[in-house]
DNA sequence: CAGGTTATCGCAAGTTGTCGCAATAGTGAC
DNA sequence: GTCACTATTGCGACAACTTGCGATAACCTG
């Protein structure tokens, strides 16, 4: 069943704009934001508003096509769901970004969900913190 | 030595607006917004620019008086940086807040410190997931 | 493939927060 | 107290979304 069946299979419908969303999606680099991937449709399709592509990324976030992370205090980055999943550390200081093993975090998933019964998404925020270079 | 002096101790001064700034977060409940701050400030003096009170909370956070937390994937909460750090779970479904003690964050703390050099500053972001109640 | 339903779109206006800049006003020194 | 210095303010413009709404166009049905 291909993406537009999916789609459509869940009541939703498969457009021009969408399809657009997707594809940029799929040519962007690894973290994206909604404005780098507005300017990448605008640029072929400049009729396009900026408002339907925020719409699209929460609606193929629904559909579960997409995931969005939130690295440094502003930005919301978007990726397609298939990636793999895996944890951000943040320097408050120099805005280095570095990836980590979702390996790592999951003890602390573990203890979240036998001790509060909460099933936590350790991808979804960045660490925030002070890097090895930054640190005094 | 009085707030008003360390702040001028630094270099910084000590203006009205400043002033109510601090006051307002003296009053308000634990988290609070900017958005709140702004609108407590200006009820009394209307003519002080919501810019004003921003530009205070990050200057009060650079003194050491003031902190910020990100809890949903939205708003900034702030609060006076003397209360006692804890995390925070908040369940992406019903958007429930929940406190944990800083205790059950440590263990990961500390290997982000051993195997990375990383100091990760755990209260700052919320970790998203799904609590007990909206577990399927 | 014609017709009705309704998800989605484009547009305009609103929200929340940021920024550049000229005017203002705390501060320390005299 | 007066003065010079410069941190801070208010304002207007901007940035990054968000939302309401009437128009459009996917989609399903027959």
């Amino acid at each position: 069943m291909s993406v537009a069946d999916e789609i459509r299979s869940k009541g939703k419908r498969m457009t021009v704009q969408r399809r657009l969303v997707l594809d940029a999606l799929q040519r962007a680099r690894h973290h994206t934001t909604a404005e780098e991937i507005a300017r990448e449709v605008r640029s072929r399709h400049p009729q396009i508003d900026p408002s339907t592509v925020y719409r699209n990324l929460e609606a193929l976030e629904d559909l579960g096509y997409v995931t969005h992370t939130h690295l440094d205090d502003r930005v919301t980055r978007w990726h397609r769901a298939d990636v793999e999943r895996h944890g951000h550390l943040v320097c408050r200081r120099c805005g280095s970004e570095q990836e980590i093993p979702l390996r790592t975090l999951e003890p602390l998933g573990r203890r979240l969900r036998t001790e509060q019964g909460f099933r936590a998404d350790l991808a979804h925020s960045a660490i925030v913190g002070i890097c090895r270079e930054c640190a005094p």
